[in-house]
DNA sequence: TGCATTATGTATCGATCATTACATAAAAGG
DNA sequence: CCTTTTATGTAATGATCGATACATAATGCA
């Protein structure tokens, strides 16, 4: 079954890629409908048509990232042989990822939206809640490290979980101050060098 | 020699408080001028008139939030008698500020502008600046460290300042995140489990 | 060839943004 | 008293915000 009304003349994934852009660069309340509009190529109508509402295309924008940005860095979880291994390789990429230099500098979903209501349903909350979802996703790989003996059970999961993803956040607002890869590099092996102490308890 | 016209009707210092809450909780660009006069209980004209404009306004507002805020967390590096000791206070009084019940959770310097233009003189780039001056102070406590003994001069003291400051960083975001007062003590000393490894290269 | 449907471009909506004109009020100095 | 100076409250400025009305264009289907 095709479309019955006149086709849409733009590629809506590219499109949302280049919002995505925009909303990562400037986050959801700075990123205004003319710099969206602009960046991705098409008018107003067209953008209200195909996404909704600025907040709908920027939940979108926020789960293209997920998939093409964060799916790389989360990765290192379940690939890596030790929870350690996983942890040090997911400081690594966040490194890597946060300071490329043909992208915005520090995390969209760490930056994108900070300072909205606390209602739900609001691009600050929907961030929030992925926020939290990554300490979810630390810790369900560190219940798996206890189950395969690499982790007394008696070690407070949370606590080893909240730790490296807040040093995760800080390297989103260093790298927007201009840090290096080899300066969040260090970082991550500092972050690292807590782990005997942390999981030795 | 006292003032010539028209005295102010209203206490500059209780206002300027008042605004630095508003900006502390809702950002520079979220805080809105209906936001500001309300909150300081003043109409526009005499926010113009008694702080110049908005962006002057908000940096009065970060000058008594360093003041305020940052001075009793800041002031851990030199009263400890270790870089160790001043550090790991430096993250406890963190967490302790950005957990406070009666104030806005996360620090204002960190959370306050994120996304302005790089240009300087920007809202954005004076947090900036005020974020990378903490680097520089953590270093010359770690400095004082060297020269008194604590740590080796083969230490890369750079690093290990951005480390804890990225560390602190992180913290406002998870604060933000709603992290309680115990959560974040327990990552301020999951960070200083690393000194040891830090120090000893 | 019409008809229904969807997309597009232009032009604009009311709301809100930071900022300010303007007339008035309250003080000091003459 | 009068003048000068500064502050205040009301009301409005142009600009920009997100979101749309409307006429037109392009498709599938009858």
């Amino acid at each position: 079954m095709t479309a019955k009304g006149r086709p849409r003349a733009f590629d809506r994934d590219a499109a949302l890629e280049r919002a995505m852009q925009v909303f990562w660069k400037k986050g959801y309340e700075s990123a205004s409908m003319a710099d969206l509009t602009a960046a991705m190529e098409i008018n107003a109508p067209s953008l209200y048509a195909a996404f909704g509402s600025k907040a709908d295309l920027f939940k979108e924008a926020v789960e293209l990232y997920s998939d093409k940005v964060g799916k790389r860095i989360k990765g290192s979880l379940p690939n890596a042989a030790t929870a350690k291994e996983g942890i040090a390789d997911f400081l690594m990429q966040t490194a890597i990822s946060h300071t490329s230099p043909d992208q915005p500098h520090g995390c969209m979903v760490v930056l994108g939206a900070l300072h909205g209501n606390d209602s739900s349903d609001t691009p600050c909350s929907l961030l929030r809640e992925r926020r939290l979802d990554n300490v979810t996703l630390l810790r369900a790989r560190l219940e798996r490290g206890v189950r395969e003996g690499e982790i007394a059970a008696s070690v407070d999961l949370q606590q080893v979980a909240e730790f490296y993803v807040t040093v995760q956040h800080g390297m989103s607002i260093t790298a927007r101050d201009g840090a290096t890869l080899e300066q969040l590099t260090k970082t991550a092996r500092a972050a690292m060098a807590a782990w005997d102490g942390l999981i030795s308890e």
